[in-house]
DNA sequence: GCTGGATGCTTGAAGCCTAAACTATATCCG
DNA sequence: CGGATATAGTTTAGGCTTCAAGCATCCAGC
């Protein structure tokens, strides 16, 4: 299955495949899954620059918006994007600059922010997100939809995985 | 002991997983597939610095040169790992500056340097080397040797696919 | 009420990362 | 030889990201 006929890249998994045997095969996974991941990530951000001059931290942040119309606290936004509460601050900052987010006081709270797609971020990101969706489906197409179902599942019972040796957080 | 950054259980996938049906399931599988390597990862991250006072990149770079004791070149070491050129410039750089790695002239050809481990770029790598592996085979025990096999299986076809949906890049 | 701890967010320093422009060297080919 | 093209690496501008420190606000219990 390994295309001998044309060797393209040579990432850190593929360079690992000729090493000592007997390793540890866990790890030769997680690279594997890790190349996969950066190789489709890259080809994202390079698209979502090339035909709409924006990145992907930006794409998710309106993803995140575009799923809860009532708002978002800066906080929830980071716990979905799964990064830091600071990163969200610029993040956001320059998507209000753009004219694509509106950020608001929560009523009651006057710690928390509010923030929302404004009309023009709605209309951009259904834009993107339509061009997103159909560019998976299109990098993935060469997986059936029994391999891609197997996929799913093996990977989320990777997730449970992971979420179970972390050190014990918060499950609310 | 509690950044804002712990990411607690709702992330993009889980937020998504009450949306319309009917959608495309390769996103739902990218989403699962992201959160799932993104978890992973920032988990390394977390404990190389905690434990080794050092950053991913830093350790991809060490392990590439690690796996080549004749020495890369800087393009060399970009292609593995996967980034840009100038990305490699200034991370080299600082792992130069830190004793870890030296470069030198390639004979014959006096655009390229090769990066070399120093033996103290060595040492600390094997240590670091050895956490890492046991980390990996830590979060991803909850697989089965089965379900690892098939996961392994599966992202090699993934990763074809993707490649293969590549714009054309160089096949020498 | 008041106070101590939690929560929401911002800031600053440092590193990571890319694209694009640039320099320098190598190589191909007529 | 000499020019065109390719390759190796650096630089720069700008965005992303984290951690740690800090400010403001909220809330629970006294």
């Amino acid at each position: 299955m390994s295309p001998d006929s044309l060797p393209p890249a040579i990432d850190a998994e593929t360079a690992l495949a000729h090493a000592p045997p007997g390793h540890k095969d866990e790890l030769r996974l997680w690279l594997r899954m890790l190349t996969t991941t950066t190789l489709i990530e890259g080809e994202i951000r390079r698209r979502l620059r090339r035909d709409f001059d924006t990145t992907l931290p930006r794409f998710d942040l309106l993803a995140a918006l575009d799923r809860a119309p009532a708002g978002l606290s800066l906080g929830e936004v980071s716990r979905r994007m799964m990064v830091s509460n600071g990163n969200v601050t610029g993040l956001a900052a320059r998507l209000v600059e753009d004219g694509l987010v509106e950020r608001r006081a929560r009523p009651g709270d006057r710690r928390a922010q509010l923030l929302r797609l404004t009309a023009k971020g709605r209309r951009d990101f259904a834009r993107q997100s339509a061009a997103h969706e159909a560019w998976i489906a299109e990098l993935l197409s060469g997986l059936s939809a029994v391999e891609r179902g197997a996929l799913f599942r093996l990977l989320g019972h990777a997730k449970i995985s992971v979420r179970t040796a972390l050190p014990e957080e918060e499950t609310p």
